[in-house]
DNA sequence: CCCTCACCATGAGGTAGCCTCAGCACCCGA
DNA sequence: TCGGGTGCTGAGGCTACCTCATGGTGAGGG
């Protein structure tokens, strides 16, 4: 292989993500949400009830850190603290109504992005992209 | 276009480049050196003779942070502050010859790993890859 | 029953990497 | 020559992480 295709694929690859990235940080602007706390809020609907060292395993941050994001989340109105029934150290997470509309709304608004950027290609495209990608992700 | 389609093409790119950004910092683990700062000595040692508003700008960085990442490439003896002689007020950058080796052996070593990732793939795979990617790419 | 050990969340305090605002030195056009 | 802009950096602040210590709690062994 020439050492050139593989540094424009790079270079490719690196691009369009990148692109992809930029069009999602903007499209998070109206709920002022980093990608961070996006990622959180999604943990804490997805297995409603978790407890902050949960958290903290699923976003790969110290169980402290955890506390922050829960701080942040909860400032917010989006998630809750409750005690955790069934151990009185604990405290779970779980989202406010608030909290699971606005996640509604984010899960829709990166769906329509990714839409759009795979729309330019056609079904044929997008099924060699995907065997391709595959490939290009396996272990 | 039915939506798993892209959910599917976009979750599988994300894999994609995290594998790759993963590997990247841990070939880069020798060094000791974060990926930001590999920008800023490769900004250094393409344009020999960087002024600091220079390296912000490419950087995207305020000027007053670039002279924190000037500071850290200087103390581990990556680059050198000297006047510029255009204008007593500039101070320049220029690589060290240990600035000059490292960025040489970072190149590689990034060359080296992009080749493995896309030497799994056989000629014609990397050309449609390389076709497919440059629709996306585009404006 | 209670003791010890493990575990949960959080206060305290530290670091890295960014920022703005001032200030000093300097450049340059009028 | 002088006033407004430019180039760098000190001072100080913010965010998002971290580690360590602490007060509560759970759970098994003696």
């Amino acid at each position: 292989m020439p050492d050139d295709d593989a540094e424009t694929l790079g270079e490719l690859l690196v691009r369009v993500t990148r692109r992809q990235r930029r069009r999602w940080r903007e499209a998070l602007a109206p709920w002022d949400l980093s990608p961070h706390h996006v990622r959180a809020l999604r943990v804490v609907t997805d297995r409603s009830g978790v407890r902050l060292s949960e958290l903290a395993e699923a976003l790969h941050i110290a169980p402290r850190s955890a506390t922050e994001v829960a701080d942040a989340l909860q400032a917010r109105g989006l998630v809750e603290r409750t005690p955790d029934p069934a151990d009185r150290r604990a405290v779970v997470l779980t989202p406010t109504e608030e909290g699971r509309r606005v996640q509604a709304e984010i899960t829709a608004a990166r769906a329509a992005d990714t839409r759009d950027l795979f729309a330019r290609l056609d079904a044929a495209d997008r099924a060699t992209l995907a065997r391709i990608l595959r490939t290009l992700a396996e272990e």
